[in-house]
RNA sequence: GGCCGAGUAGCUCAGCUGGUUAGAGCAGCGGAAUCAUAAUCCGCGUGUCGGGGGUUCGAGUCCCUCCUCGGCUACCA
């Protein structure tokens, strides 16, 4: 089992750090967790990151009005992210700081590559600015009183001209449709394409890559008066992480191109557009994907930090389970789209599919076993047509999966699998088996056993997505640890009859309603 | 304003290049079973497929038009 593992290199976005972690972002990771631990229990060398983004005025202010260092602040506040990704069981590789010194090199390095090849170039950026808001406005969305030309939130602007480097983007629009053209599938979903794609071909203007108004960012290689903009800054981290600019072929080398950026929609252009180009411009090569997905709303109300409706992935895992609460964000949506989060949805989608279908059907088959073949992995006969039927399709399970994970269809994927925990309910239920315990108990075990297998397959396939759970069910069949990966599915490696196993204990809870949840639903 | 997309059962949505009586899940109603976390299984839908017009032997599926909703239209992560 040596050779060569296909590498397989994931990404979050970096987050701001000003913010405090919510659903937003719990989401956005979980989503590469599942594919990550997907990818590498399907034989993948696989390189998941995530990260901070540290950079930039808000911090710089934020920290000053704490009166704290800005490298101090950071430290603190990016450590709300590293936990998050504690708390929620995501399995990243690695995590990214932009304040790191790695970070600095990767992106100089970027930059001075592309000064070389003449894509940068020093020009003066020129707008109209709001000091109070810390902003520029575009000219459209100013609005004139008395005479007085006025930012959207009503603060006095002022037309400012400040030095500034330029990456000559303007000059790049045919050759990103090109590759968006030869790449179908470099951005999706679908509808963010047609989007990308409209944006690119209304022509683009250079893009404003460095600042002289604040010095907390990477320094401009040979001229210290300015630092880079977020553009270079933030999207470079995903080759800081593989050891750009050292070509290493345990880092660069093997996981560049990145496989996958997973992104929120509101920057997907950031990664679909300025991000390919910067990276033609310096002749690294783009990522090979970039999914932008959906927002959450809840309870059907837009989430906004003024009207106080933010959801805390910790209440959220606290209330309801860490996997429950992983189970729901994928299965719910269809990956790409919005989404609503609410108590009555949470509820049906935990009780329904994740306590009375999968954890039930688990309970119900090991009870039996346990209490009728003495507590071991029964012995199978020969299978009737409704047994090849069922474990086929368990067999088969891996196959319908895997290419919906691969394009993201989460929602698809899992549905397949219930599919499947739907057909050993029925399959339970027309056998049988508490009948068969009097008339004919060596077909009673031989159902039993068909059984197991189900739950094997199954409890195999959900890890990626409840690595906890999955865990659970695959103790409760004893299966050895190094017996867990995708390539033990299949009937090579079915359940040793005769295995002892233990007393079953419900792994899915049902959510009891309280009388506070009554009130809200 | 321009461009893109969506409007299908109470709710959430499938319906690929037009072709048998328009489907699924959930909710609801009725029944069966009793191994199991009172979980499971079976049965039950008279839907103007947003409105109108058109093409066609035949349209939810193509064309035109209108209505409604959403997204994008660059320097905020």
């Amino acid at each position: 089992m040596t050779g060569h593992k296909q590498p397989y290199y994931i990404t979050t976005p970096i987050y701001y750090v000003n913010d405090k972690p919510h659903i937003g972002h719990a989401y956005t990771t979980l989503a590469c967790d599942v594919l990550a631990r997907f990818k590498r229990l399907d034989g993948f060398d696989v390189m998941f990151l995530t990260g901070t983004d540290e950079h930039g005025q808000k911090v710089d202010a934020s920290a000053a009005a704490k009166g704290i260092d800005p490298q101090l602040f950071t430290d603190q506040v990016s450590q709300n992210f590293r936990d998050l990704a504690v708390h929620m069981n995501y399995s990243n590789d690695d995590f990214i700081r932009t304040t790191e010194e790695r970070h600095k090199k990767a992106c100089q390095a970027l930059w001075k590559t592309l000064v070389e090849k003449g894509e940068i170039y020093l020009g003066s950026y020129d707008g109209w600015y709001s000091v109070r808001d810390e902003a520029f406005y575009g000219e459209k969305e100013l609005i004139e009183k008395d005479g007085q030309k006025l930012a959207p939130t009503g603060a006095p602007v002022e037309w400012v001209s400040e030095p500034s480097y330029f990456f000559k983007l303007s000059e790049w629009g045919d050759r990103l449709l090109k590759f968006y053209d030869d790449n179908p599938d470099f951005i999706a979903p679908q509808s963010r394409r047609n989007e990308v794609l409209s944006f690119v071909k209304g022509g683009m203007h250079d893009l404003s890559v460095s600042r002289t108004s604040f010095k907390w960012g990477v320094p401009v290689p040979g001229n210290e008066d300015h630092v880079m903009y977020v553009w270079v800054d933030a999207l470079t981290n995903y080759l800081t992480a593989v050891g750009y600019p050292d070509v290493d072929p345990d880092k660069l080398a093997k996981y560049w191109p990145a496989d996958l950026h997973m992104v929120g929609k509101d920057i997907a252009r950031f990664h679909a557009v300025y991000w390919p180009a910067l990276l033609m411009a310096a002749g690294i090569a783009p990522p090979k994907r970039v999914f932008a997905h959906g927002w959450w709303t809840n309870e059907g109300q837009k989430i906004s930090k003024s009207t106080g409706n933010v959801i805390d992935p910790y209440d959220l895992t606290v209330k309801y389970g860490l996997d429950q609460t992983r189970y729901f964000l994928l299965r719910e949506v269809p990956f790409g789209n919005d989404g609503d989060f609410s108590h009555r949805s949470m509820v049906n989608r935990m009780n329904s599919e994740l306590a009375n279908d999968l954890g039930n059907m688990c309970q119900r088959v090991l009870s039996m076993i346990h209490k009728n073949c003495n507590a071991m992995v029964p012995n199978p006969g020969a299978f009737i047509d409704a047994d090849q039927v069922i474990l086929s399709k368990a067999y088969g399970m891996l196959d319908v999966v895997r290419p919906l994970f691969d394009t993201q269809a989460f929602n698809k994927g899992i549905e397949a699998i219930w599919e499947l925990v739907g057909d050993a309910n029925r399959y339970v239920d027309e056998m049988a088996p508490w009948g068969l315990k009097k008339t004919d108990p060596a077909r009673m075990e031989t159902v039993l056993y068909v059984l197991a297998e189900v739950i094997r397959h199954v409890g195999i396939m959900v890890q990626p997505l409840m690595p906890q759970s999955a865990t659970k069910i695959l103790d409760q069949l004893v299966l050895p640890e190094n017996q867990r990966g995708f390539e033990h599915l299949g009937p090579d490696h079915a359940l040793t009859a005769g295995t002892e196993i233990p007393k079953p204990e419900g792994v899915f809870p049902r959510y009891v309603e309280t009388e506070d949840d009554g009130e809200k639903a």
